[in-house]
DNA sequence: CAAGAATATCTAAATTTTAGATACCTGTTT
DNA sequence: AAACAGGTATCTAAAATTTAGATATTCTTG
């Protein structure tokens, strides 16, 4: 298992993009498709199996349509 | 070479990153010594070498002094 | 220019990520 | 209840990335 996983701060962000991406209204597929990656990939990163790089924290944001600063500013006050 | 790489936000973040170490005054070996990893590591990472995945943007907020959402809404704002 | 501090590069091993296939739900239709 | 469908999760082997550790290079500053 990757190594900053287990981290509650991890956790949150993961949850967020869920619920992000339900808010969203679309499926893994779809979300897969719009950041060309593959469906497992998106359900790998959702179940916590992958480490989320900043960048991509902000394209999910664009695709999801989320303010990627707000949540970083959320979870960064969590204790790791 | 890693993905993300090459993208603008990426360069802007790794120069940010940059700075802030050298704000807080301490070397490549002290931040790496504070964050548990190898000396060789931040520097790969801060020659673009290397992904920032979003819980270690937090760390590394903690450990230099700044405020990770405010890094990542200002690039954010770029073109990828 | 020498000495030491700081940063960069290299390599091989270890870890992680990935595509792609396939399995597993949970409803729904017949 | 069996067959089907949409959605998500899991598996595997290959590809890519990351890592520690050693070593080299590049500053500084006397």
């Amino acid at each position: 298992m990757p190594k900053t996983l287990g981290d509650q701060r991890h956790d949150k962000l993961i949850s967020f993009l869920i619920e992000a991406r339900s808010e969203a209204g679309i499926t893994q597929v779809e979300l897969a498709e719009k950041m060309k990656v593959y469906q497992s990939l998106i359900a790998r990163l959702e179940s916590g199996q992958r480490r989320v790089d900043v960048v991509e924290l902000i394209k999910l944001g664009e695709v999801l349509g989320f303010d990627p600063a707000e949540i970083v500013k959320k979870i960064a006050n969590m204790r790791g």
